[in-house]
DNA sequence: CTGAAAGCGCTTACAG
DNA sequence: CTGAAAGCGCTTACAG
């Protein structure tokens, strides 16, 4: 009775109609409404208000050519980048972008068609893609396409690996404590995140002439560390475990102490994301303090700085890592610099 | 000098030229390839793949006034419901639907002002509101929204609260293992699901004939558990604590130690969430496993089922959740029924 | 089975 | 400062 029920909303032509002036008037009040001669402003706007008038945003793109939105690609998936995604909408946001999240099924592949597909779909003005992708001749798609890991890729050329100095710091310190022999379990490959901490790990034992007894592909979970430490030979000396994630160095503390190995008094070991539940757990996790927000505004940046045809902002998140110490790692059994443990 | 650089996408009358037909067949073609004659068909597809051709959505929602798009608004934060999300999304795409996830700095109001927005902004079809909002005569919006919450409510009237039933399960066992003297660390009071769990601890308790030493309003952090516990008088006698998600009860299980009240010995703690660290975490977490992929899944099917101008569909998701003993949990100190502790 | 025409709701030169 | 006209790329009656 007093509801009106779901009403069309209005047009461009009532609001004109109503303030009696041409549509084409109404939407110069749009774009700029002191082009209007002070009079007709008003007439305008109380029309606007009267009818709460909201331009079809399809139309406006159909005629602009743009869309005024972006879209972020990442892996479907348990490893949402929640933080990322917040600080990258909101940067978007206040430029006046909207940000559709598109959380992809299926590899780098499956991820790279739906790009191809979002980029030609005319409703999209570019793209940020998070997880990895596989993607040739981007150029093609006519729209900007940043890809989060392009940033990884030019510290690799600058000998700078992603998570490379941290790897580096953790290492170094374990083998300061008198770690000799490590362990890597890793993530899951497909991230290049994860590749990368597997990389370094090798490169830095190798260069420091450490003990590896093994690097374990696992796949982000608690259970991958869990099985990875269990699966270790009784008598292969280890004293320090370098972990992909908090969650997998959860699995690998619960797995040591099943075998009778306590941490840190047995062994050492790091995780890596800060995590909230690892700061409190007992032992608390030594680990790696990500700045996911910086990444998140580092990436949009670059994105933004595309559109408009701007050159590459100086990436910010050289340092944003910090190494943290705390329970989970100790020296090893015997600090003498033998590590000949059993 | 091959590559060609970027190409404006070709148009449907580019398409129409190349195969010598109509653009309106060309379209005909888009819609159902067989209203074509065969050989028609034949000249327009090769004229599709010659040129690569995809509609431009933009220009086609504008004609259709449907653009096949959801939203997803949710409240910007840590808490970002990633699963539930990516469960919707999944079958939101194979209904034929593109989602946005929006996420939305501020409380209930700002979401309402955002889902406005977007339902004026003739961009979206539907909307799902997972984080609660502040809205009302949505019906005048003009497009189907549902809220996530609104299926708590109907529980709510059904005098079946959600979570109800694994509060009172949690409370009712530990009264069971003998404890009599209980205390809540509730989550951030603007979720409905820690209101609810809130509501449910202080009615069982009372139901019961329990004691309370209290509720504390958390936010969610393991910080607020460890907080709420250490600030507890050390006669109040508290034998079990329910926490609103397991990162607190890892808080309240850190600062319990802190003053020499050991988990379970001397403490029984519950979380809620099931999440991987908890499982491996010493004392595992006893926890609620929730079936975050059946919500989501629920919520988008409502979504659906309302654009279509189907009935809702029957929630599922009644007797998903369920209780988890694990370590964290065990009968009081003196399981003789008195909780005079000290 | 196919085509010519109208129109979705805007914006943007072009005149005045 | 304002208006009439054209057009963004499609889809959908309407004829044939």
């Amino acid at each position: 009775m007093t509801d009106p029920g779901d009403k069309r909303p209005s047009t461009i032509h009532e609001v004109a109609r109503l303030a009696g002036v041409s549509h084409t008037t109404v939407s110069r009040y749009l774009q700029d409404k002191d082009s209007l001669k002070p009079k007709t402003r008003i007439k305008v706007e109380y029309a606007v208000k009267a009818l709460d008038y909201r331009p079809n945003l399809v139309a406006r793109s159909m005629r602009t050519r743009r869309t005024n939105r972006l879209a972020i690609v990442l892996a479907a998936g348990p490893h949402f980048p929640g933080q990322q995604l917040a600080a990258a909408s909101e940067i978007a946001h206040q430029a006046g972008y909207q940000v559709d999240i598109v959380s992809v099924e299926g590899g780098p592949r499956a991820r790279s068609a739906r790009i191809e597909d979002l980029a030609r779909s005319g409703q999209i003005d570019g793209i940020l893609a998070i997880s990895s992708i596989d993607l040739k001749g981007a150029k093609r798609l006519g729209i900007p396409i940043v890809r989060s890991e392009s940033h990884d890729e030019k510290l690799h050329v600058l000998g700078q690996l992603a998570g490379a100095s941290e790897v580096r710091e953790i290492i170094e310190y374990l083998s300061s404590l008198g770690h000799r022999t490590f362990f890597h379990v890793a993530g899951d490959q497909e991230f290049a995140s994860a590749r990368n901490r597997k990389n370094v790990y090798l490169e830095t034992i190798e260069r420091l002439g450490l003990r590896s007894v093994g690097v374990v592909d696992g796949d982000w979970s608690g259970q991958s560390g869990f099985d990875a430490i269990t699966a270790l030979p009784a008598d292969c000396g280890v004293t320090a475990v370098v972990a992909a994630n908090d969650v997998i160095a959860m699995g690998v503390i619960r797995g040591a102490r099943s075998r009778g190995w306590e941490v840190p008094r047995d062994l050492s070991v790091f995780g890596w994301d800060d995590e909230d539940m690892g700061r409190f757990a007992t032992p608390s996790l030594s680990t790696v303090a990500v700045d996911r927000e910086a990444q998140g505004r580092d990436a949009i940046y670059r994105l933004l700085a595309e559109i408009n045809g701007q050159p590459a902002p100086e990436p910010s998140v050289l340092t944003v890592n910090h190494v943290i110490h705390r329970e989970s790692t100790a020296p090893p059994p015997q600090a003498d610099g033998r590590s000949e443990a059993q």
